[in-house]
DNA sequence: ACTATGACAGACG
DNA sequence: TCGTCTGCCATAG
């Protein structure tokens, strides 16, 4: 991993509008890295001062240790979670 | 060099 | 829809 990707990925995550989210998948896309663990990687290193609750799995539910705090914040946006899953077919974020 | 370990994802039954 | 299995790839020991 260099630094020029790390940074990616936080541009990418900064990006996220408030109300919206995105998966680990969608950002290591969108920064063209190989693979989603990377992200959660990078957001575990550097993911301080960005908005890391707005990233989901792929399933719409938050990483196991982060579930009830990550849910708390979304909700905070307006995001709400049904049975701590995030309906992505509605808040999901296509980019501009 | 080898194995175990994750803020993960997609395929399958 | 859900649980399991497999692939993934950088790091740590």
């Amino acid at each position: 991993m260099n630094e020029e990707e790390h940074e990616r990925v936080r541009e990418a995550v900064a990006a996220i509008p408030a109300g919206r989210v995105a998966t680990y998948g969608d950002i290591a896309g969108r920064v063209g890295l190989p693979s989603a663990r990377l992200v959660g990687r990078i957001l575990r290193e550097d993911g301080v001062d960005l908005p890391w609750h707005r990233v989901l799995r792929a399933t719409g539910k938050p990483a196991e240790h982060l579930a009830t705090e990550q849910l708390t914040l979304l909700a905070a946006e307006g995001v709400i979670a049904r049975d701590g899953r995030v309906d992505l077919r509605r808040y999901r974020w296509e980019g501009p």
